[in-house]
DNA sequence: TACAATTCCTATCACACTAGTATGCTTTGT
DNA sequence: ACAAAGCATACTAGTGTGATAGGAATTGTA
């Protein structure tokens, strides 16, 4: 269970897609303004089309749109799509002996921790991060600071 | 941020610990209970140590003892002493543009799962597995079954 | 039609960390 | 004396992260 750059890397970008007009934000563009490495970014993005979270646009002029309303896609599905299912990781010992079940209390933190963070991230999606970002923008705009 | 087999092998350990007798618990004892590499569990008993969490006993019918009552001691100390400080490691764009303050609206999510994770793991102690512990070893004996 | 901008695909890599092993020394109860 | 235990240090195989590299396919525009 962790959360890396992949991550953080990729709802940097998709906040930016989210929050700006619907036409096609390329990676290029994306990477310069995050400084997220050109060739990382795409990977992750590769990702995210793979999972249905964005369309791609090939050719000049092309780039990443939402797949779906910014609204529904939420944090978690992001995550997910980048790091693979959460929790997946711990207590991998037989799987049903322990955790849920029998012989092991300790087992239940770990379920408890892995459902705190999916609550976390699935309280929130794209729309919510989208306006927030609009708002941080108005006060700096994107070209001065960063 | 990430839960490893350190905080699963070390907790299995200290609940154990937790659960018996105040009489030093062996090292062998607790990795052979658990299926835990002896090796392994030495080292992360050592880290426990220096964290304060367990006293040591040398030689002959030695082993380790809480240093503290078990209901004083969280499992985010647990995790923290065995993994270093949760969360530290995301976001790590020069901490402070981000986050919290300007900028970045996506950063205030990796702030809000930490937190929660920290919720989670502070809100149980050793004392609490010590006695969920006891409930499960009364149904099936440690000795047979595992 | 040429060209440039862009996505797409596959391979490779340095580095760090995880999980574990190995060896031997020191302490202490019996 | 001896065995059971902790203590200390070093080593290692494997894996994953965070990239980088090179090129092929697609497509708008001059």
């Amino acid at each position: 269970m962790r959360l890396t750059a992949r991550s953080e890397y990729g709802l940097l970008a998709l906040v930016e897609i989210a929050s700006g007009e619907a036409s096609p934000r390329s990676s290029r563009e994306l990477s310069e303004r995050w400084e997220i490495p050109a060739k990382f970014l795409e990977q992750l993005l590769a990702a995210l089309k793979r999972a249905g979270i964005v369309r791609s646009v090939r050719g000049a002029r092309g780039g990443y749109v939402l797949a779906r309303p910014a609204s529904q896609v939420s944090i978690l599905a992001v995550v997910e799509a980048l790091e693979g299912p959460i929790a997946a990781s711990m207590c991998a010992r037989e799987s049903d002996a322990c955790a849920q079940s029998a012989h092991c209390a300790a087992g239940a933190v770990w379920g408890r921790v892995s459902d705190a963070i999916r609550d976390v991230l699935s309280s929130a999606t794209l729309e919510d991060l989208a306006v927030d970002q609009r708002l941080l923008d108005a006060v700096v705009p994107p070209t001065e600071g960063r």
